[in-house]
DNA sequence: AGGGACGGTCTTTTT
DNA sequence: GACCGTCCCT
């Protein structure tokens, strides 16, 4: 029964990893199958040891992969799973605090979760209102950045030694964050974890408690945990040690936001009794991705030695292909997936391009969408991160919590309702007088509207949005979430405020139908849990599964995927390696995880590109290669050359991957024989349409002069330019 | 109070 | 080039 269970395992690993009682550590190398070693450890303690689903917490790092963990566990098991704590550290932290916090900490169990965008309000606020100072010299995100830094090292105020005027500085504003949070009965993504380990650290009856609760803990990404995680963990899996955790040092790159792949090091410490299991045999990608991919980390000094292996086909060679800049590289993307699918070599949804940074993605979508071809894309604009959206949440935490403050700054006048800032600085004043939150005083002018300090327009603009409140407030229990959410627009008027004739503004309300579609699904949940997990989600829980074309994701967000065919753009220094990382041998070497961690997404085909030339900051830059493109032998890799295809804007509308017809791909000899003639029409990327003057050789390549409409009379060198001829 | 125009400042990566 | 804050005009 057992080897039915670990199947995936071979028989050493099975046998030991099922006779496992104390705290295990698996070392497993990308694509060892370390998510289904968990499952399967899932599926054994519940079949095999009889432990109730209630009874496991597992951890995993994004809801995706909690998902993923779910159906995996239930194709084993072959039935449902209830009651098992499945989901990220944020998630399981809250659904703590959503238990215990009331009852010891300055929050109630309905509290809020800031987001980014609300702490930086919050902190605003404390800047220039509580501690009057100026915000030009004293950034609100450079605050929030260290006192991140301090959470996630679990020193709180109370704990904190400052070190200079800087530090008292901080020390003085993270005291009053705090306080300003606790009065929004809010805590922001980083006090969860705090809170909550707090929360079980100082109070012996909650550990109790919840290490009762939990017969086995399961946590992967182990790599990616931080300080506070760590003791988490170390809380709860003590007095029985069940712990079960797998991780791989060489995956680890977010130490920028407190990861510290040391806890693997640290958990050999605290559990001398830790068995360790080294997963080195790879099951995903072809043997020419995994030698390159070890050629690349081995450099890494500081690691358990892992010698990666798979048993995989040879595979075809690693493609390098040097775009002229980040226009053609796009290009030249967007035309390998049409011929690849075109040829029938790849399925669009198995095609992945990743970048180092958000900000490159945009001349992809350009591309893509150029080209009338579908793509997904996570991040970018996250859907939950729309101002459309973003407002409505906000009305639906101020109906929730009436001590929202920053939500209430947020909608107070959105639509624009009279209310100025003039009105709004009268309200505060007044609510403090009163000794109340602004909330509470805007609840206060429905009660007694008699006592209203206010006149004339901004009296009666106050009272109208304090009577639209109080009104969704007091149906808000009878009301399901869908219509509660309609009444809000209706009553004010929000469809009309987005829809101003714009392109854009009709996009807005498609969003907001979209968010009206999302509540549907949490109809017959708590607000509370409908807000709790809209601010949880993260990127790629976003991504559509069921739609067949290529994915566009940061290679942060591309941790724990795999694809048939992987695009690594922008393998350029100083984008990877990132400029702000080149300086500093740790960040340096998490620069070469990220791109070892970008190339083991691969299963079959792996291209690497980079451009020649750049715009960043409104200028060109010419950056060298990847100094990690150096470490790939050359044996591996073969030389894409010639054109990145053409940037045209031409092509029929309404086409879809597989659609498309072939395109032969002008090889490098094509380049010397084409030729230009005076007179023909051309399209330059850049510099648009124009006439070919003439046209010469020149050494290896051709020199062509041409008249264009807007810029003038350009000599460009044909294998650079890449000309589309229109016509002649 | 509100809207539009302008100028300065950034972007690493994210639960 | 995108977003924010400020200023100025209505």
């Amino acid at each position: 029964m057992a080897s039915d269970v670990l199947a995936g395992l071979n028989t050493q690993q099975a046998a030991a990893v099922t006779a496992l009682d104390g705290p295990a550590l698996v070392l497993a190398g990308p694509g060892s199958g370390k998510t289904r070693v968990l499952a399967q450890r899932i599926a054994y303690l519940v079949r095999e040891r009889g432990v109730p689903p209630r009874a496991l917490l597992a951890v995993t790092f994004t809801n995706k992969a909690a998902r993923e963990m779910r159906t995996r566990v239930e194709t084993l098991l072959a039935e449902k799973v209830v009651g098992m704590w499945l989901g990220t550290f944020h998630a399981t932290c809250a659904r703590i605090l959503r238990r215990e916090a009331g009852a010891y900490l300055p929050i109630t169990n309905e509290y809020v979760i800031f987001d980014e965008s609300d702490q930086l309000a919050l902190m605003k606020s404390i800047i220039r209102d509580d501690l009057n100072l100026d915000d030009k010299v004293n950034p609100p995100a450079r605050f929030l950045n260290a006192i991140g830094a301090l959470k996630n090292d679990l020193v709180t105020p109370d704990v904190y030694v400052p070190a200079s005027y800087r530090d008292e500085l901080v020390l003085r504003v993270y005291e009053r964050y705090q306080e300003r949070l606790a009065a929004n009965n809010a805590v922001d993504f980083d006090d969860l974890l705090v809170q909550a380990v707090l929360l079980l650290r100082d109070h012996a009856a909650v550990l109790t408690k919840y290490q009762h609760m939990f017969a086995h803990i399961l946590v992967d990404e182990f790599q990616d945990t931080n300080a506070a995680q760590y003791q988490l963990v170390r809380l709860l899996a003590a007095p029985r040690n069940n712990l079960f955790v797998v991780g791989d040092e060489d995956q680890s790159i977010y130490r920028w936001r407190g990861a510290d792949y040391r806890n693997v090091l640290r958990l050999r410490e605290d559990y001398p009794d830790l068995q360790t299991y080294l997963l080195e045999q790879n099951y995903r990608s072809t043997q020419r991705i995994i030698t390159a991919a070890r050629e690349v980390i081995d450099r890494n000094r500081h690691r358990t030695p892992k010698a990666l292996f798979t048993e995989n086909e040879e595979g075809p060679s690693l493609i390098l292909y040097e775009a002229h800049n980040e226009a053609f590289e796009a290009q030249y993307v967007v035309d390998t997936i049409a011929a690849l699918v075109a040829q029938g070599e790849a399925e669009p949804g198995e095609c992945a391009v990743m970048y180092r940074t958000n900000a490159q993605s945009r001349t992809l979508e350009d591309a893509f969408i150029r080209a009338n071809l579908p793509y997904r894309i996570v991040g970018a604009t996250r859907f939950y991160g729309r101002r459309e959206i973003k407002d409505l949440l906000a009305y639906l935490r101020l109906i929730h919590n009436t001590e929202d403050s920053v939500s209430l700054g947020r909608v107070i006048n959105t639509p624009p309702r009279g209310i100025g800032d003039k009105t709004v600085q009268a309200l505060q004043a007044w609510a403090a007088d009163l000794g109340a939150s602004t909330g509470q005083a805007l609840h206060r002018l429905v009660e007694a509207p008699g006592g209203s300090p206010f006149s004339g327009r901004a009296r009666g603009a106050l009272h109208g949005f304090a009577a639209l409140l109080d009104g969704w407030r007091s149906v808000r229990e009878r009301v399901a979430l869908p219509d509660l959410l309609r009444m809000v627009i209706d009553e004010t008027g929000y469809e009309a405020y987005l829809k101003d004739g714009s392109e854009q503004g009709e996009e807005r309300w498609e969003n907001v139908q979209e968010l009206i579609n999302l509540t549907a699904e949490y109809e017959d949940l708590p607000l509370s849990s409908f807000l709790e997990e809209v601010t949880l989600v993260s990127d790629v829980d976003t991504l559509q599964e069921d739609v067949n074309a290529p994915t566009l994701l940061t290679l942060h967000a591309a941790k724990g995927l795999e694809f048939d065919v992987v695009f690594l753009v922008g393998l350029e220094e100083s984008i990877l390696p990132h400029q702000r990382s080149m300086d500093d041998e740790e960040q340096l070497a998490e620069e070469r995880r990220l791109m070892y961690v970008g190339m083991t997404r691969a299963r079959r085909l792996l291209y690497l590109i980079y451009a020649f030339s750049r715009t960043a900051w409104g200028e060109q830059r010419l950056n060298p290669p990847s100094r990690f493109l150096g470490d790939i032998p050359e044996g591996l890799v073969s030389m894409a050359r010639g054109y990145g295809g053409t940037i045209s804007g031409r092509q029929p509308a309404g086409m879809q991957w597989g659609s498309r017809p072939p395109r032969a791909y002008p090889q490098e000899e094509d380049i010397s024989t084409v030729s230009y003639r005076a007179g023909q029409r051309v399209l330059h990327p850049r510099f648009g349409e124009g006439i070919v003057i003439e046209s010469r050789k020149s050494g290896e390549d051709v020199e062509v002069s041409v008249a264009f409409e807007g810029a003038g009379i350009k000599r460009l060198l044909a294998s650079f330019a890449n000309l589309e001829v229109l016509d002649g």
